[in-house]
RNA sequence: GCGCGGUUAGCUCAGUUGGUAGAGCAUCCCCUUGACGUGGGGAGGGUCACAGGUUCGAAUCCUGUAUCGCGCACCA
């Protein structure tokens, strides 16, 4: 027996090489273009997803990994189903994310801060970092083995989204759900911005709770956890029921509260807990979110003791200037030098902290812009809310689709409670990079436009967008709207097919999109949303930089092959788990691919000379058994592959593969071809059948691990004899 | 406080129409010059967190408890 076959099958698979080559191959297909594809994906259906675009913040981690495993798996599964499948990539521009990285990297190197720098200077380093970043994501999607169309590269911040910007600043503007009002934010003393209430990360600490009057005539006593705040009291709030107080609603005080005149005046409000301190609550109306709308509802004065530094603006020389946190002690010893404390005790509390600084957050009161969630609007006839709008997209549907479908489902529930406790979003932010809000002010004049008004003397505004302002758009800004053309040639790709991202973003950006597309575009984003979960260290912790547990995806791909990564990342993960990451299980399917490398190098050798026929029918009584079991994991694949069960498929295909393939199936087969040490046998019907029988399984197990698996089935593909086409549009096997 | 998820072999985890427990890794024994030692065969190892209930039968359904984790709310 002469067996032509070539040389690479000698070795082991070699990653590092077939990596090189099949990507080349791929590129130079121009596949990964849906219009560049063959024929009869051009007739399919579309099939469209996109990128989360990565922030560019830096390098990415086997988060990202995870993801570009599903989504490929997803695309390519869709690919050679033969539906014309669109992958867009893109990158997001993550506001206050880069520019507080770079700032804190500029700080650190030359001690200056942005002030010092200004706008312009920042923004070019900001820039600059930013395109580092960029590059670096672009390569490391590509070492996925991502099939994505890069001719439709998008950026959050470039021209054409910046456009997109605008125009849904604008329209909802004009609708009245984007309106500038003063009032309590989130502020963030570290980052110097405010944030919205999803920025917010809440840390469980141990505070003191202390007791005590303003002044020995009020007769009073309040409890509170911030008594530096207390020089901004207008109020003392009581319940309405409540009889300890009854007889003092309605009366006013003055005090010197540590060297602060301070004017009160007691008000029932029913909000009070009477069970809560003393039942007796000072209000602050300047700083607490509550206190502010309490402030509004009974008409009270709003007074300001705290800055955007977290710095006293008034009181006495122990208190004015001083850190909110230096002032409280200074107020405590103030309140027991005076003898008006009564009581001091531990309690636990939740601080709230801004999610990319760690900054403390301070509620202070500003112009901000926001929109509106409960503003009623008309749409189709009807009057509703983006709230209804938001809750509709994935209880009934938007506009006569189908409602969204959530896997795992359980994030339904948590996806409507959200949106149940949602109020306004704080959009405005007090940074440079990012889109610029399109408003335009003159004297007392105030525009919106998506351009410049025309005339001398307008001042755009200052402020930036939160940066999910712009993802929220991202299904169909990178399909090109707001330009008609564009987004009309576009628009068989929207609603997209799939949106695969982390359920820890379920908020900022599934939502955000819904939000935006159900309005702008009275449409749903996407039919299905993919959750999947966090990737942990080993030990279970959230990898991040200060646990120094990072493990970079790239230096296990060059270590053990890209497939095995892929493989070990998707393997018996479900949706919307959590993993651990784990190189042993990285390193057992680099030996799988070793051992698909080997089952190819067997049949490919053993049926040299025959010439697969796909409608061979002659198979003996054995191998008919074969080809039943083989169509069952065909079946079963497909099936579960379209029911997003691919931490399933995966593994029943490495076990198919190895146990049932391998292991029975190639060793009984060396009597029956005559192979490797075997005699040349008799029945030569008997050794036709089986030669048939394993390229066919050959052909269905390339296929159907392809889209796990992309190079080293690919690589294989390419020595087949026969083979009209890239693997990766071949067509999925059918049983 | 409300809600969600986990608790299965030493480790990491699968197990959806309920039918006498599975995988990978690890451990131990054996085999082998002929696809692959990145191999093959075999073994040990689990009262499926606990307690009730439904059922002929429960890891799987119901109720409750414990424990770990997460989300939201509260946060005077």
């Amino acid at each position: 027996m002469i067996f032509v076959m070539d040389d690479k099958f000698l070795k082991p698979y070699n990653p590092t090489e077939s990596e090189a080559r099949v990507a080349k191959l791929w590129d130079e297909s121009g596949f990964f273009n849906p219009d560049k594809l063959p024929e009869r994906n051009q007739k399919g259906e579309p099939f469209s997803i996109v990128l989360p675009p990565p922030n560019v913040t830096g390098t990415l981690h086997s988060g990202h990994a995870l993801a570009f495993t599903i989504e490929d798996i997803m695309v390519r599964h869709a690919r050679m189903k033969g539906m014309k499948t669109l992958w867009i990539p893109g990158t997001d521009h993550a506001a206050i994310a880069t520019q507080s990285k770079v700032e804190k990297e500029i700080q650190k190197k030359e001690g200056k801060s942005r002030h010092d720098l200004g706008r312009d200077e920042l923004l070019k380093r900001v820039r600059a970092f930013a395109q580092e970043s960029h590059d670096t994501i672009v390569n490391q999607v590509k070492k996925m083995g991502c099939s994505i169309d890069w001719s439709r590269e998008a950026f959050t911040l470039d021209e054409k989204r910046n456009l997109a910007v605008r125009t849904a600043f604008k329209k909802m503007y004009d609708d009245g759900l984007i309106y500038r009002d003063f009032r309590v934010v989130n502020w963030d003393p570290k980052g110097q911005t405010t944030i919205s209430d999803d920025e917010i990360v809440y840390e469980t600490r141990k505070a003191k709770l202390y007791t005590f009057k303003y002044a020995k005539d009020i007769p009073i006593s309040i409890s509170t956890t911030r008594p530096e705040t207390k020089l901004g009291d207008t109020a003392i709030a009581v319940h309405p029921d409540d009889p300890r107080y009854k007889s003092f609603i309605g009366k006013e005080y003055d005090a010197v509260f540590t060297g602060e005149p301070i004017h009160l005046k007691v008000i029932a409000d029913t909000s009070v807990d009477k069970e809560f301190g003393t039942g007796a609550l000072g209000v602050t109306p300047a700083h607490s979110q509550i206190d502010w709308e309490m402030g509004q509802k009974h008409g009270l004065p709003l007074k300001q003791v705290i800055n955007e530094y977290a710095k006293m603006t008034v009181g006495d020389d122990s208190i004015k200037g001083k850190k909110t946190i230096e002032a409280r002690e200074a107020v405590v010893e103030w309140l027991k030098f005076e003898g008006l404390l009564e009581k001091e005790e531990e309690i636990e509390q939740n601080i709230s902290t801004a999610e990319r600084t760690g900054g403390i957050v301070e509620p202070l009161p500003k112009l901000q812009w926001f929109i509106g969630v409960n503003k009623p609007f008309k749409r189709d006839g009807k009057e509703v809310t983006l709230k209804i709008l938001m809750k509709e997209a994935v209880e009934r549907g938007i506009g006569g689709s189908q409602p969204i479908q959530i896997i795992p489902d359980r994030f339904a529930k948590v996806y409507e409670h959200w949106i149940e406790n949602l109020r306004d979003w704080c959009i405005s932010r007090q940074i440079w990079y990012g889109h610029r809000i399109p408003v335009w002010y003159k004297d007392s004049q105030i525009y919106c436009g998506i351009e410049a008004p025309a005339g001398e003397g307008w001042v755009q505004d200052e402020d930036t967008l939160d940066t999910w302002f712009s993802s929220g758009l991202w299904t169909f800004s990178t399909l090109g709207w707001p330009d008609e053309k564009e987004f009309t040639a576009n628009k068989a790709y929207h609603p997209t097919t799939i949106l695969e991202t982390g359920y820890d973003i379920l908020f900022f950006w599934v939502a955000r999109m819904i939000l935006m597309t159900t309005y702008l575009l009275g449409e749903i984003p996407f039919k299905t949303v993919y959750l999947h979960g966090l990737v942990r260290d080993g030990k279970g912790r959230k990898m991040s930089k200060s646990l120094g547990n990072i493990i970079d995806p790239l230096e296990m791909t060059g270590k053990y092959g890209t497939d095995a990564v892929r493989m070990a990342l998707i393997v018996a993960v479900g949706p919307g788990n959590d993993s651990k990451f784990d190189e042993q299980k990285i390193k057992a399917y680099k030996l799988f691919a070793n051992k698909l490398w080997n089952i190819a190098r067997f049949i490919l050798s053993s049926t040299d000379g025959v010439t697969f026929d796909s409608s061979f029918k002659d198979f003996t009584a054995a191998d008919k058994v074969h080809l039943e079991c083989l169509q069952t994991l065909v079946k079963e694949s497909s099936t579960e592959m379209n029911e997003f069960k691919y931490y399933l498929v995966a593994e029943k295909l490495y076990h198919y593969a190895w146990h049932e393939l391998a292991d029975k199936i190639l060793e009984e087969s060396k009597p029956i071809i005559g192979v490797f040490g075997a005699p040349e046998p008799t029945d030569k019907v008997a050794k036709l059948s089986r030669q048939q029988f394993l390229l066919t399984a050959l052909h269905s197990l390339l296929k159907l691990l392809h889209p796990f698996m992309p190079f080293v089935t690919e690589e294989i593909w390419s020595s087949m004899p026969g083979r009209e086409s890239l693997l990766l549009v071949e067509e999925w096997p059918v049983a």
